[in-house]
Formats: C-alpha cells, structure tokens, sequence
DNA sequence: CATGAATGAGTCTTCATTCAT
DNA sequence: CATGAATGAAGACTCATTCAT
C-alpha cells in the first residue's frame, strides 16, 4: 500500500539468532510463565517467522529447556569455591544469599524449573537436572559436613531443611514480585541464615558469631 | 418418541449440582492439575452436558476459584480454636501438621491456589485472597504472639519465618509426590516446628519440652 | 453486510453428521489420495468447522482408517457363501469379478488400504486387518482347495497365485481410471479367471467348460 | 575472514553435483518413500546447501521425476535385445525376472513411479512416461508376438496379462518386504511365467519345455 | 556462484464457550 | 431449563522454496 521500510528480512549469525530467540523466550517466560509462552509470540518479538525457531531447537520444550540450563549456567559460572576457612554459617549465609538474588532475577525460570521440568518423565536425563543437582548439592553438602562434624544436631533430615531453605527463597521471593510486603536480599538471607543456623546449632557446639548484618 | 421414564439423569436441586460439579472438578484438580483439567470431562463425569456447567458458572476460572475457595473452606472450618493453655511450640506444630496433611491431600489445589490464583490481577478482589489471608494469618498471628510476648527473638521478620514454614511444607510435599523420598507428615512438622522454635527462641525464655514425637 | 442467508449453524444427529463427514473423506480419499486429505477440507465440503470432526474422531488417520472399514463391510456385507454346488472355476471368477468391481468403485480407498495402512505399525490390531484378511482368505481357501483336491497343480504358491489376481485386479482399474484403455469388468474377470484357472489345471483333471461369457 | 584452504567442500563440476544430489535422493527414496523424501535431508547428506538443488533441479518433485528417470534408464539400458533363438516361454520368463529384480531392488522407486507420477496431470508428457511405455512394451511386443503366431490364444487381452504381470510382482514385492512369508526371486519368476504361459498356451501348440528353475 | 538463514502457507489438533432446539 | 452439537481462535510444528550476502 505504501512505502512501508522493506520489510528486510534480517539476517543473523545462527549463535546470534540463537541467542537472541533465548533472550526473548527469557523475558517473556519471566513474564507468563512457561504455559503460557507461546512460539508466535517469540518469533515476533524477535522479528522472525515461527519457522526460524524450529531451525534451532526442536520443540518449544527444548527450546525453554535450553533457556534454563542457561540460567543455571549463569548461577553456577560463579565462584564455585566457598571463602577458605568461612565457618559453617557463614558459608551457609552466602549459598542462601546467592540462591535469593537469583531467583529473585529470574522467579519464572525457577518456578520452571521447579514445577515443569522436574516432572518431565526425562528430566533426569536431562543436562539441567546436573546442574540443579550440583546446584542444591552444595547446600546439602554443607548440610551434611555440618552434621557430620557435630556442629548441627541430627534430629532433623537435610532433605527437609533443603526444603525449608528453598521455600522459604521462593515463598520470600514471589511475595515480592507480588507486591506483598518489602524486601531485602540482605535481610532475608540473614533471617533464613540465622534461623536453621540456630535451631540446628548442636547445645555447646562452638557458637559462630553472627554478623547481624543489615539488621 | 414416546413416555419413556428412563431420564434416569436425575434431576439435581442446583445446589446438589453445584455440589457435584465442584467435586468432580475437586477430584480431577487432583488427579491432573489445573491446566489439564478439561470441562468436558467435567461434564462427563457428572453425566451432565457442558452447557449445563455454564449454567451455574460463568468461566472454567470461576469454577475452579470455587472449588478452591471450598477447600480453604474446609481447612478453616475444623477447630478454628488453639488447644487451651498450649505453649507455642505445641500450638505450632499443630498449625504446620495442618498445613502439611492438607497440602498432601490436595497438593494439585495448592498448587493451583499458589500458582495460577494468586497471579491473577483481580486475586485480591476474590473470596479465595480472604480465606487464604485467615490461614496464614494463624501462623502469623502465632508467631507475633510469639515475638511480642518474649518467647520469640524479633530479629527475623514474620513474614520471612511464614516463608519458610510455608515453602519447607510445599517443597517436601512436592518432592515427596514426585517420588523423591519418602515422607512422614509427623517427622516434617516435628523438622520444621524444631528448626523455626529453636531458631527463634529467646535465650533464657522457658524451654518448651520438644515432644520428639516420631524420632 | 448483505443479506447473506445467516449462516444457519447447521445441526444434525451425530450418526448423520458422521455419515456425512465419513461420505466426504470417502469422496476426498477417491480424488486425492490419503495423504493429500485435508482435514480442513473435509470440514469445508461438510460446511462444519474442523473442530466438528474431531468431535467425532480422534484423529485424521482413524477417521481414514474407518471410512477403509465400512468400505470393506460392504463388500463384505453382501453373500458370503458360494453359490452352491458350483465349481472352482465360477467360484473363482465370481470371487475376481467382486474384487474387481469394488476396487473399481473406490481404488483410492484400496490404494489407501494397500499403501498405507498396511504399513501402519499397529496395522495387525485393527479392525480392518481382521475385514481385510478375511476378504483375501476367501481366494486363498478357494485356491487351497482346488490344490488339495487335486484340481489344481502344487507348483506355483497360493499366496503368488493371489498377488497375481489382486495386482492384475489393482493394475488393470488402475490403467482404467487413468483413462488408459477400456475396461469392462465382465472382461477382466473372465480374462483373469481363464489365465489362472488353465494355466494351473493339472493335466487330466477334469476341465470344468468355461462360460466364455464376454468374449 | 582469512585466506584458509579450509574450504574441503569440494567444488564439483555440475554434472557430478546433479549425479550426487540424484544418488542421495535416489538412496532418501529407498528408505523413506516419496511423500517422506525431505529436502533438507538430501542437502544435509550431500553436504551442500538446500540453495544448491534449486540451483540444478526447478523443484522436489523434477528432482525426483528425473531419479525415476534415470532409473528406468538403467533397467532400458541393459540387453535390449533378447537371446537369439529362445522360445517365448523363456523370454517372457527372463522380463518377469528382470522386473522382479528391478522393483525389489527398488520398491520405493517403483511405487513413486507408480503410484504418484502416473497421477500426474502432465505424466504423459514427462519423459519417464515414455521410458515406462518402452519398458512394458517389450512385455506387450511379447505377448502380442505369441499370440500373433499362434503360440497364445487371443481370448485374454494383451493389456490385461501385463497388468496380471506388472501386478503380481509388485504384490509379491511389497508383501516380501512388510516381512509376509518368504521370497525368491527366481521361484516367483517361474510362477508368473508358469501360469502364464500355461495359462494362454494354445491347445495344440508345441509346448516348450519348463525348465523349472528353482523347484 | 553457492550459501544457508529465513520464510509462510499450511497441517493436525485442542478446548473453553455458545446457542438453537 | 438443560442439552450437546457446533464453533473458532489458537497452538505446536513442518517443509518446499526464496533471496540477500
């Protein structure tokens, strides 16, 4: 009808095109949620046709996959050594810290993760299920070593207390994103830190002092 | 074509129907999970048409806000009293067994509640935003008690420890379903009643006994 | 915009809405062949939206695999036994002309049968499978016979002689529909019964007069 | 981005590239049958881009006329001239075992010839159909020879033998491979032909000896 | 001139919702 | 009133073909 700009069909280096149907898929699973991403919806934010993103992944699932292996990636890229010689809570302090700043980043791809993935029958052959592994592993290790060291009683399961420090993450997190009530990684990370530090703080164990910070 | 008395589809009161419609849609919740809860099964499964479940709700959204708002229902309506002269961590505990025992007999429900409801814009305008308010205001109101009467430190909001309770419940009932794990609702509420109570307790506040039940 | 004859959503029983969307397959089958069947153009023909078909269908393949099925009852349906007392030779001719007569009333159904469906993994639990081998048997129980009782000579297979009969009944419609040469069944039915019956009567056995009908 | 002799792709004359993208397809053909030959596929083995078949071929479907193509030719090219001196029952019996061979080594190929070319609205014009109509022309010449000298009687249409013929191999072709009994090809080449040759040999013809391959 | 990224018109399938009977 | 046949707007995925580089 009129002189509308060409319409160039643009064209990208697949790593580029790649990355940038990921970044798409990103924000708008940040936005959604994964049941609610929809592949027409991607391809036009990205300025391409639904064709092109089966070019590079095979299904939307995988496509959302990839995504969040990259997230967890991301997260686990960082610093995968604890301070030398940190104590016990201290080291818990910062896991707690790490996992709070980052689901706050990214609470779609979480709650993904947490709620689609895992109950994919393969999920546990799949490359993001290593990586949460090694992920809430190092929790769990810490867990353990304080257990097995005799800083932290044993009358409560490791598996429960992972449970407590995730949920406690997410429930503090998506409160947020609600709008509900104010938030500070610092504080929570210290709230949730000091609470099963000291309700698991074996009696007479060597009691760390708390930083007490922002508080 | 002729008189026959076979209409055996009994003629339901609506409210009878209403019943029925929302525990079959309860138990399909159950069964598959928000998304895959389709209204012709529904229908099905009354042996009523699908027209029919329009008749008394105006959206699929409405039905299932229903059902989920009869099941906070029936969470509140059992002894909305705390056992007279309990010490908080008795009172607690009560309160988290709860919590747990429901969320694993309807973890699709609270998953709905949890995910898909409360995201919804107009959440705070439906019933089902009250009734969830009443029952995590029991936790808090317990826990204020708690921090205001001395027996609790109020370094850790109780916002944050709601978080933890709430999120340590769900994520144990979720692993457990997927099959990780076995999972005891009188060890988890022991687990978290401990690990929150001891956490918490003010030093030099009278100790409560820890029953220790199902150690 | 005009006064368009509104579009009347048309209502039928189910039984005459699946007849008729079975009818149009059945049509489209014959011109197009199986893979070029159009769900949506079923609907279109049937002046229904595509959502109707299923409905009443599963999918695509299952409807296609029924409308194969009633053909084949058809053919079926009409006298299974022999006319009585009558020799190898009528017996086998009527047996051609049959085939020959309902292949050439729908040889992109038979193709389709013969194509697809045969190579259709769980082709063996359907219930074509059963219709159509028992079609094929009654020329194979025919031929078995005229061996055994001596009418027939051993040295050719049975299941070569029966390729033999439904590739020529298959390849002669076919020509046929491609406009290549005449074509009367009669003809046909005659030539393929003179063609196996002499060419494998055993030498001496008594030669039953042939009809000569057609010639 | 520099000057690397990396380029291994090997720059190929035109002809050789036409002879690589028609082998690949001819191959893709075999195993997958026409509707399920993907482009995309054929570059992929061929290592070169989609681009460059539309370079040599207008479209998928030229590019599998000209493989049938070629094809036939292979079959034409060889022999064309039948042993001197032999009878009609062996010289029908070495075309019978010619096509046997053919289509068994090549089913995929024959059915696309077959059954989607022959459909073409242009087929007649597509020079395929002219090396189709030589190659049962030799089998028409044939029968038209035996029973012009009185060899064969002239009471079953030349036309419908061929398709008796061309039919019965291919039924016994496809019903070998989906795997259904066993198969020879010299037994089944001796069946045809034995039916046949007994089957139109005039009463009182000299009758050549069956040699009886195979029994 | 070959490339290969991109296209876009399909193709089957699903399901909450409507409305004529 | 209840019914249930029908809808239609999506949705995921495919693939022969094109064209800017």
């Amino acid at each position: 009808m009129s002189s509308e700009p060409v319409r160039t069909r643009s064209r990208l280096a697949p790593d580029e095109r790649i990355s940038e149907i990921m970044a798409v898929t990103r924000q708008l699973l940040s936005e959604k949620g994964y049941q609610n991403v929809v592949t027409a919806e991607v391809a036009d934010r990205c300025g391409i046709s639904e064709g092109t993103i089966y070019k590079y992944f095979d299904s939307k699932r995988e496509l959302l996959a990839r995504v969040a292996e990259e997230w967890f990636e991301e997260i686990l890229g960082t610093d995968e050594s604890p301070p030398p010689g940190a104590g016990i809570r201290e080291r818990l302090r910062q896991l707690v810290w790490k996992g709070l700043s980052f689901i706050r980043q990214e609470p779609s791809l979480s709650r993904f993760v947490l709620m689609e993935l895992r109950s994919d029958p393969s999920y546990r052959t799949m490359r993001i299920y290593e990586l949460n592994r090694r992920f809430t592993a190092r929790i769990s290790d810490l867990l353990e070593e304080a257990v097995s060291t005799g800083v932290f009683r044993a009358d409560v399961s490791v598996r429960l207390l992972r449970d407590m420090i995730f949920g406690g993450i997410e429930h503090r997190t998506w409160a947020y994103l609600r709008g509900e009530g104010d938030f500070s990684v610092d504080e929570a990370a210290d709230g949730i830190t000091n609470v099963i530090y000291r309700g698991m703080l074996m009696p007479g164990a060597a009691n760390e002092d708390a930083p007490q910070r922002g508080a």
